[in-house]
RNA sequence: GGGGCGGUAGCUCAGCCGGUUAGAGCAGAGGACUCAUAAUCCUUGGGUCGUGGGUUCGAGUCCCACCCGCCCUACCA
C-alpha cells in the first residue's frame, strides 16, 4: 500500500526513461459505496493495477489511486433503510466490501481515498470557494424530474412510460423507477463558457479522450453547446456543505471528481503534500467505464480549467462486460462478485482473463465457460506446463543446476530474436493500454518456446552421454529457462503471484535480485539468468481445474 | 426521429482503400512424441459472410431498403 512520502525512487536506483520527475499517475473511478463490488468494478481496477505495475516494472515512479465515493442521496437513504447513519453505513461498506475487493484481485494501489475523509472534504470546499470567489459559480434555481437512482435531474426525454407496478407513471429510463419532482435553489458552475476551450483541447490533444469512438461522442456532445451545471443540492444533507451557504451540499459528482486531485495533495498547506502534488499531478490516465466518460471528459476538465489547473493527459473509457449478451448491471442484480471467480480460478487468472480476452475499450462477453477454456488452454497447458517441463528436465538431467549454454544454433537465435521483438511489442502495447495485444504478444512467445522444445527433443538428446550431446542438451535447456526468466518479468505486472512462483522456481533471485527490480527494458537482453542457478520444480503454476463450479 | 456501431465457421472474433480456393484462437477429428499439468508439436475448417435488391468484369468488402442487438443524440408540448 501507500509507500508514504518523499520522492521515493525505485530501490534499485537507475531512473529510466526520463519523463523528468513526473510520477506516472493512474486512477480508477472512486466507486459508489452503495453498490456491491462486482466484476465490472474489478475490471477497471485490474486494468489500472496492471498498467501501474507495468510502468513500475519499467522503473518509473508510479502512483495508483482508487477509492470510494460516499456522498449523495442514495447512500443516505440506504443508510436510513438500514437503521444507521450514512457515515457508519459507508464505513461498514468500505471495510467489509470495497477494501477486501482489492485484495481479492491482488491490486497494489498506492492510496485509497474516501470522499468522506477530511483531506478530501476540506480541499473540495476550498476549491469551490475559490471558484465562487472568482465568479465561476452563481445562484439559480432548478425545477424538474429528479431520479434518486441517478442522483440527477432528468430531461423529459430521459423519461419513459413505466410498466408493471409503475404503469401510468413516467419513470427513469435507466433505473425504471418513478422520478420525483423537485424544485430547489441551486448553485451553478459556469460550465457553458468552457465549451470552446474544451473543443480546442480535444482537437489539440486527440489522446485526451480514448478510444476514438468515445472521443467522437464527447466532441459531438460538446459541439452542441454546454449548459451550466447545477452543483448543489439542498433537499438533503449527506454531502459536503457549500462553504458560503451551508444549506446546500455539493452535488455528489462535483465532489467526487475532485478526489483525483485531493488525494495527491491539492491545495494542502503541508509542504510534503505540496511536493507530492507537484510531482504527481496531473493524472496520466483516468480509467473509467464508458458510462461515466462524460463526467470525466467534459465536466472534470472544465472544472480544472476554471481553477487554472493542468488537465489530465488521458481519460480512457473502457467497455462493458457483457454477461450472456447483456450489460452487467449494478441495479439489476446481474453483478458477479469478483471472489466468485477468484475463489475458483485465482486472482492471477482473473487478471489475465479479463485483460487478455477483451479488447480494452470495447464491450466484451464474459462467460464462465470461456474463462475455463482459456484457463486450461492458455494458462495451464501453454504457460504452466512449459514451466513444469523445463524445470523437470533441468532437475532430471542436471540435478536442478542450470547448465551453461554451449554453442547457439539457428533455433536458439530464433528464440533470442523473438524475445527481443516480444519485449518491444509488449511494452509498446501495454503502454498504449492495449492489454490484449500486449499479453497476446507474451503468450505467442510462450507458444514459440513450447514449439522449440518439441522440435529440439531434449529428452532424446539426453539419451546420449557423449560430450557433444550433453552440451547440446545444456544449450536447449538453458535457452528454455532463460526464456522463462524473461516471461516471469513480463508477466509480473499481469500475474504477480504465478510470476513470483516462476522466479522462485528458476532460482533467479540469487543472481538477479527481486523480480520487482527487473526492468522491462532489460527483459529482452539474453543471458541474464546465470548458469549455476538452482532450478526447482515447485507447485504447478496453474493446476488443471476439474469441476467448473456452477456459474 | 437523426447519428454511430455490431450481426462472418460450434464458441469468441480478424478481415485496410472491392479482386485468385473467406481467416485466427478455442473446441472437435487424425497423426507424431513422451520432458511435462492425459500436457506439447504437426495436420485438418464443404461456413446462405443478418435479409432483399442494386452498382461492377468481379462484393463480407461499395450503394439502397429492411430485420435484430447495442450506444450516442434529439423532438413532435
Amino acid at each position: 500500500m501507500a509507500s508514504g512520502t518523499g520522492s521515493d525512487t525505485p530501490a534499485s536506483g537507475e531512473q529510466t526513461f526520463g519523463s523528468g520527475d513526473k510520477t506516472f499517475y493512474v486512477t480508477t473511478p472512486i466507486y459508489y459505496v452503495n453498490d456491491a463490488p462486482h466484476i465490472g468494478h474489478a475490471y477497471t481496477t485490474t486494468a489500472g493495477d496492471v498498467l501501474s505495475r507495468w510502468h513500475r516494472q519499467r522503473g518509473e515512479s508510479v502512483w495508483f489511486l482508487t477509492g470510494t465515493d460516499e456522498h449523495g442521496q442514495k447512500v443516505m437513504r440506504s443508510a436510513e433503510a438500514n437503521g444507521t447513519t450514512p457515515q457508519e453505513w459507508t464505513d461498514r461498506l468500505v471495510e467489509s466490501a470495497w477494501k477486501p475487493a482489492l485484495i481479492t484481485i491482488d491490486a497494489a494501489n498506492d492510496d485509497f481515498i474516501r470522499t468522506t475523509e477530511k483531506r478530501h472534504t476540506e480541499r473540495v470546499q476550498e476549491f469551490w470557494q475559490r471558484l465562487h470567489d472568482a465568479g465561476e459559480v452563481y445562484k439559480g434555481s432548478y425545477e424538474g424530474p429528479y431520479c434518486v437512482g441517478c442522483e440527477e435531474f432528468k430531461l423529459p426525454g430521459d423519461l419513459v412510460d413505466g410498466t408493471g407496478e409503475y404503469e401510468g407513471q413516467q419513470v427513469c429510463s435507466i433505473h425504471g423507477r418513478p422520478v420525483e419532482y423537485i424544485a430547489e435553489e441551486n448553485y451553478f458552475f459556469r460550465m457553458s463558457k468552457y465549451a470552446e476551450r474544451l473543443l480546442e483541447h480535444y482537437e489539440a490533444h486527440p489522446e485526451f479522450v480514448q478510444p476514438a469512438t468515445a472521443r467522437n461522442e464527447v466532441v459531438s456532445f460538446v459541439r452542441q453547446g454546454l449548459v451550466d451545471l447545477s452543483i448543489s443540492r439542498s433537499s438533503f444533507d449527506w454531502g459536503i456543505p457549500i462553504p458560503w451557504d451551508s444549506k446546500h451540499v455539493l452535488y455528489v459528482w462535483i465532489d467526487a471528481l475532485l478526489n483525483y486531485a485531493t488525494a495527491v495533495g491539492l491545495d494542502s498547506p503541508s509542504a510534503q503534500d505540496k511536493e507530492k502534488f507537484g510531482r504527481i499531478w496531473p493524472a496520466d490516465v483516468h480509467l473509467v467505464g464508458k458510462d461515466i466518460l462524460r463526467f470525466h471528459a467534459v465536466i472534470w476538465p472544465a472544472m480544472l480549467m476554471a481553477a487554472g489547473l493542468p488537465l489530465p493527459k488521458t481519460v480512457f473509457g473502457h467497455g462493458w462486460l457483457l454477461v450472456s449478451g447483456e450489460k452487467m448491471s449494478k441495479s439489476r442484480l446481474t453483478g458477479i462478485a469478483p471472489h466468485q471467480i477468484t475463489d475458483h480460478f485465482g486472482s492471477d487468472a482473473f487478471r489475465y482473463y479479463f485483460l487478455r480476452a477483451i479488447p480494452f475499450g470495447q464491450d466484451g462477453s464474459f462467460s464462465w465457460e470461456d474463462m475455463a477454456a482459456r484457463y486450461t488452454s492458455e494458462l495451464a497447458n501453454d504457460y504452466g506446463n512449459l514451466a513444469s517441463r523445463v524445470a523437470a528436465m533441468v532437475g532430471r538431467y542436471f540435478g536442478g543446476v542450470l547448465p551453461e549454454a554451449a554453442e547457439q544454433g539457428p533455433a536458439e537465435q530464433a528464440i533470442v530474436d523473438a524475445l527481443a521483438a516480444t519485449v518491444a511489442g509488449a511494452d509498446e502495447k501495454m503502454c498504449a493500454l492495449d492489454f490484449q495485444g500486449g499479453i497476446a504478444a507474451i503468450f505467442d512467445f510462450i507458444k514459440l518456446v513450447n514449439g522449440y522444445l518439441t522440435e529440439q527433443e531434449p529428452w532424446k538428446v539426453a539419451k546420449s552421454q557423449d560430450e557433444a550431446s550433453q552440451a547440446r542438451l545444456a544449450t536447449i535447456l538453458y535457452t528454455a529457462a532463460e526464456s522463462l526468466r524473461a516471461v516471469a518479468v513480463l508477466l509480473n505486472p499481469v500475474m504477480p503471484k504465478s510470476s513470483a512462483a516462476l522466479w522462485e522456481s528458476l532460482g533467479a533471485e540469487a543472481a538477479l535480485g527481486a523480480l520487482a527490480g527487473q526492468r522491462v527494458q532489460d527483459a529482452g537482453r539474453w543471458g541474464l539468468l546465470p548458469a549455476g542457478s538452482t532450478v526447482t520444480k515447485g507447485a504447478v503454476l496453474f493446476p488443471r481445474l476439474e469441476e467448473p463450479a456452477a456459474a
